[in-house]
DNA sequence: CCTGCATTAAAGGTCTAATATTTAGTTGAC
DNA sequence: GTCAACTAAATATTAGACCTTTAATGCAGG
């Protein structure tokens, strides 16, 4: 505590000279001893699925209060760094982030930020191009089978608006899934949802556009089957940009 | 704090017939709150800049304790949905969460998974093209003037690998700046660093590569310039491909 | 032997209340 | 009028108690 102190303090001396300075981050205890132990987790001495100590040993060691030593702890939860249990044995573990915590991230952004559809759309553009070039080179064989069944289940749900958009999200979904990317697959997963809500429109999917869209579809998941990255690359372009280009004449 | 025993009692009720169910996921007292709030927010009826009640207000009007409150409040900011000011006319006002919310949490998941450095240039392969194409369909003057700044510093600091790194990776942000989708300058944002980290290295970047990387930089800057997309986008996928080709030989 | 129940211990979850610190306004001396 | 001291209102932190959950343990009865 002591310690705490001290820094508090020295954040807020005086500048007595003429430093020009921005303004003075004030960290909380809470936050200082986050980052300390952030600071353990992705340093790597303290590796997935290790136990911090608990937080009462945490609370002597740090001399903080519990209270502190909590809200600390719940940073890295939040963060996705660890996952705490109640009861016996229970306590906080290591563990890697995984996807969700971006997913919730992001998502949080684009609903308070209401991003415009234009730029969901654009966002989407960038990524699937890549990803299906990427699904076309590593798909697994199981990757394959899922992006067939996904069209197939589109195509037997086109004349049914929520089975339509829903297949097309999981086909969208699976080609993604199939590119082996984390970042592609984080970065997507976050955007998909808000596309699909942006895209739920009786008058955004009449019947010929559904028609065209499971043609292209269809090409390229041949694509995607024959192992074709660049093929799979330029129709997956094609078809994101001209849905772009319809969208924006509506 | 009765009806949240209530919530809790419900969920562990018994379900005395045979449905399969999966793990119960068990909310804390402050998560409850921390839902309720953020649900206020996103659903716009508490907007930017309004001013949440305080903290014994709170803890009056919910029910809970203050901890549990405070708890619900560390969420909602660290989520950055909230700002926390202390003292007179202090308290948690509601604000937009910002591209670094993203920032931090991406860079996390980059760096506690170990993300490969080929999936790193992947990603970037996916955004920049197409950032690049938007930049110069939107670009403004200063947009166009930060750039060819850029540029100019990445070439006089050319046989200084800082300086010539510190160079690319700003004239690469302000193309994304100037293709104005916040999500796309996120995104990039996120894995830029990353991306910085893991090219920082002599033998990743010989002088015949700076040379050809500084002539392909001026041509995607001319195409800005000239606000001609398609070609910002081709010239910007046959660099970003080059370079990925030329890591992958190494 | 093994099943099932009661007990207990260890951990996190919550509550209360007090104290410390920060900050904006207010007042008063000059 | 201006600056310093004071005051009030808010969050930050601490302390300690009690509650709830969970797993291990032990024991009784099959």
């Amino acid at each position: 505590m002591a310690q705490y102190r001290e820094q508090m303090a020295a954040l807020k001396s005086p500048a007595s000279s003429s430093l020009k300075l921005g303004p003075v981050k004030i960290p909380r205890a809470a936050e200082v001893l986050a980052n300390q132990l952030r600071e353990e987790i992705v340093g790597g001495r303290l590796s997935d699925g290790d136990m911090l100590p608990n937080e009462r040993e945490l609370t002597e060691s740090s001399g903080l209060s519990r209270s502190s030593v909590r809200d600390a702890l719940r940073m890295l939860e939040l963060e996705g760094l660890i996952a705490t249990k109640q009861g016996r044995n229970g306590g906080s573990r290591v563990c890697k982030p995984g996807r969700d915590t971006i997913v919730k991230t992001v998502s949080l952004f684009i609903s308070s930020r209401r991003t415009r559809r234009v730029s969901l759309v654009e966002a989407r553009g960038a990524i699937e191009p890549t990803a299906a070039m990427l699904a076309a080179k590593h798909r697994t064989d199981e990757d394959l089978a899922r992006i067939q069944e996904k069209h197939a289940a589109m195509v037997a749900g086109i004349d049914d608006l929520d089975r339509f958009l829903r297949g097309n999200l999981d086909w969208h979904m699976a080609i993604v899934h199939a590119s082996h990317n984390d970042l592609l697959i984080a970065f997507m997963e976050s955007i998909s949802h808000a596309v699909y809500d942006v895209t739920n429109d009786e008058t955004l999917n009449p019947p010929e556009v559904r028609q065209q869209v499971v043609r292209i579809h269809g090409r390229i998941t041949d694509a995607i089957e024959k192992q074709d990255p660049a093929e799979a690359k330029r129709l997956m372009e094609r078809h994101v940009t001209a849905y772009a280009e319809f969208l924006g004449m509506s």
